[in-house]
DNA sequence: TACAGATCATCTGTCAGCCAGACAATCTGG
DNA sequence: CCAGATTGTCTGGCTGACAGATGATCTGTA
């Protein structure tokens, strides 16, 4: 690495193409055993994280568009994962939840994508890693799209 | 920042999400003024780097397919950006090369895209953005698909 | 109550983008 | 000279995404 002109060596744009292509060849070789790839570990992981979310707020939170969002949850309830319900307090919404089963198969999906990450940061030292992982998190945490997400008290 | 459990904080595959779709958005709000978008300013990008490559090659080290940089070509060849010859030693294959109305619409495409990335790096300080540099520039360069490629000495 | 407008999920139609395959021209090895 | 491989190009079919319409529902107003 020159130390002499460090801005120039690399820019963001390329370093993300690369880094971005070896994730997503990594993700569909590894195969996460989810419907939808990649963005159904991403609705999942979403709900976990904050349950009885509509369709539209997962939709928002994740930048895809609503009717894309249809289909997708089609086939992670189709596939026992998650649930739909109508929310009591707005009928026209529908709660969408993890089920036992999509609890399990988000945490082996989840193992799988920790070995995904080990793979495509190979050359990285673990304390890379982490000074990467606390990079990004900056980054999200001023981006203002990351919602969190309101959670709700399961009673229904 | 929970230091308790600094690898939860950030997955890999979240932060690349937020980034890119920021950077991608950015990129075509900022419109860098070529055909093709942000492909074709790789492909200016690449060109310069190493001139006197093949589409093929192009499409290798860029990882798209032939049949698109066809057209992607076309469309940079018809604004007057790139040129295509045939190679003398190779006469199937056509040799691409940046004209001079394609050096200066790169040198401003990458101011603009200079300013994405300070849009995009928002959240992080000047010494922050080198660390992340660094980072990705030894991703990169962990890559087998980084083929630096070859000069010709343009005789032609 | 009645009504208008907005919102959520869904469905349909349309349209762009991508890749497999075919093809002509050319190179390489026998 | 011939067979097979390679480069760039063209065509057809397929997938995926978004726009618009629709039904059910909510909110606000009178």
């Amino acid at each position: 690495m020159d130390a002499t002109t460090p801005t120039a060596t690399t820019e963001l744009g390329h370093g993300l193409d690369v880094v971005v292509k070896s994730f997503l060849a990594t993700v569909d070789a590894v195969d996460l055993g989810l419907p939808g790839g990649h963005r159904g570990y991403k609705i999942l992981r979403f709900v976990e994280g904050s349950t009885c979310q509509s369709q539209i707020r997962i939709a928002a939170a994740l930048g895809v568009d609503r009717t894309v969002m249809t289909y997708l949850i089609d086939e992670l309830e189709q596939a026992g994962l998650v649930t739909r319900r109508p929310d009591p307090q707005d009928r026209r919404a529908r709660l969408i939840d993890l089920t036992d089963a999509g609890r399990d198969r988000l945490a082996t999906a989840r193992e799988r994508m920790a070995q995904v990450e080990r793979h495509v940061l190979a050359g990285l030292d673990e304390g890379e890693v982490d000074q990467l992982r606390t990079l990004l998190g900056k980054i999200v945490a001023h981006h203002p799209d990351d919602g969190p997400g309101p959670l709700c008290s399961i009673s229904g």
